[in-house]
RNA sequence: UCCCCGAUAGCUCAAUCGGCAGAGCGAGCGACUGUUAAUCGCUAGGUUGUUGGUUCGAUUCCAACUCGGGGAGCCA
């Protein structure tokens, strides 16, 4: 007797297995139970038939409630009238431990509740995919780096200062000396690449701008590739052959999850490389013609980013920013030195920028001045310009946004859905 | 910080012109041998977010507050 799991069922069609989970629903008509038992790997019905189960089991699955912890054990079948196309003939049935009034019923609920709920919504059927999906995106951009030879390396948590100097940091007391949480691992990241030559950081980022958007978090996780000798038109061949073999990885791995989401992956499939390639000036060309009322010279909004993407059928690679606008450690563009040479990927349907990255400034003096310039204070990054006084080399990076990534991918309106826990400006419980 | 919207049973929502607080689901009990959010019958379930105002009378109109949702800005 073994313990099986749902998503191996039809390894097993003519044995009979042993199945723990918890009910997930219950039918129940007269002297048939029909007991949907799902395990985190699927959803399996099990039929109990009175007269050919202990008749004190019968009675007792006869008010089971939802999301009661059982272990069953009995005959599979392959039977067409069974979702998932498997069934099991029940034979004997242990209530591991009895739930009543479980809070999340089969319909629909408002966010505020499930948002109050998340510790027991995460077990719904979608939320289940969803948590899978996010699982297979991270293994598929682990797996793309290690094969090509990228070492993780990842940043600290903890910063004395601010990398970028602009957003909104989270304080935290650090044995009487005032420590933040990172907004970016970059700079560590320009770091790493400098020892090891093409490096990635993975990990949880934290931002205390209170933006109230379906596409922020305070707390999200960013992966922050940062390669030595680069420019620029590399870490964009990168980042459009990571989405690229990222979408196609999930699209493999996981489409029965998809197809829970409702994902239509049509649209999945025609993301290869290349990427279409605008320059911000043309971007600006394209939103006049639009009238989206973007003004040159600013950020894209997000109705812009949308209006762009519309204009093509994979991610939109836009280059060549105003520096005004970007971080000082970008690097300018040197036929255009008002243009940094940077790159922002916007994905497609709306869901925006999912990745934003540059080649950064490599010269010593240029850096000094933009540090001067934003009015940092320069001692924060004297280890920083250490990488530029000691072997400075052309290098670039990228930052991508895990949830945005997850939530395009498998078509979540909301990017606090692609996370297990949210945290977002109202709301940092369960 | 700004703009818009919302709060009524455990959940999702309704309540006409300001006039007795309603339904479905869930829960409890009962019926049913193929259900797919099963169906059918019965029962219980309410300080209408809080405070104040207008009124003979407020779930309904007004104000403030609290909590939440969507968006802007900022960003991934």
């Amino acid at each position: 007797m073994q313990h099986v799991y749902v998503e191996n069922l039809r390894d097993h069609v003519g044995s009979v297995v042993t199945l723990k989970g918890w009910l997930y629903n219950r039918r129940s008509k007269g002297k048939i139970h029909f007991l949907q038992l799902r395990d985190g790997t699927g959803i399996v019905q099990v039929v109990m038939v009175a007269g050919q189960v202990p008749q004190e089991q019968f009675e007792a699955a006869s008010s089971l409630g939802q999301e009661s912890s059982i272990i069953v054990r009995g005959l599979v079948k392959e039977d067409a009238r069974a979702q998932g196309g498997y069934e099991i003939d029940g034979q004997d049935l242990v209530i591991v431990s009895p739930a009543h009034d479980y809070p999340i019923q089969k319909k629909e609920h408002g966010p505020d509740f499930l948002l109050d709920h998340r510790h027991l919504w995460l077990r719904s059927r979608k939320q289940v995919a969803l948590m899978r999906v996010r699982s297979a995106v991270i293994f598929a951009l682990r797996s793309f780096f290690d094969r090509r030879g990228f070492v993780n390396m990842d940043a600290p948590i903890f910063t004395p200062n601010a990398c970028e100097g602009t957003s909104t940091l989270f304080a935290v007391d650090y044995f009487e000396e005032t420590a933040y949480l990172t907004q970016s691992g970059q700079l560590y990241g320009e770091a790493g690449a400098m020892a090891l030559g093409k490096i990635y950081t993975f990990g949880p980022t934290f931002r205390a701008e209170k933006s109230k958007t379906r596409r922020h978090l305070t707390e999200f996780w960013m992966l922050e590739p940062e390669v030595a000798y680069a420019d620029l038109n590399d870490i964009m061949r990168l980042a459009e052959d990571m989405l690229s073999e990222v979408v196609a990885e999930v699209l493999a791995r996981r489409a029965p999850e998809l197809e829970i989401l409702e994902r239509d992956t049509s649209s999945l499939k025609r993301v290869q490389a290349p990427f279409p390639r605008v320059t911000y000036d043309e971007a600006a060309k394209i939103l006049a013609e639009e009238g989206t009322g973007f003004v040159y010279g600013n950020d894209l909004g997000a109705p812009d980013e949308t209006a762009i993407s519309k204009r093509f059928d994979r991610p939109v690679m836009v280059t060549h920013w105003p520096a005004d606008i970007k971080a000082f450690y970008m690097k300018r563009d040197p036929a255009d030195p008002t243009k940094v040479l940077g790159c922002d990927v916007i994905a497609p349907d709306g869901y925006g920028e999912i990745i934003g990255g540059s080649q950064r400034e490599d010269d010593l003096a240029l850096l000094e001045q933009r540090i001067a310039h934003e009015k940092l204070p320069k001692e924060a990054f004297e280890w920083y310009l250490d990488l530029r006084r000691y072997g400075s080399v052309p290098h670039a990076g990228f930052g991508l946004g895990l949830e945005r990534l997850v939530a395009w991918i498998s078509g979540t309106e909301h990017v606090r859905e692609c996370i297990p826990f949210p945290r977002t400006i109202y709301r940092m419980r369960p």
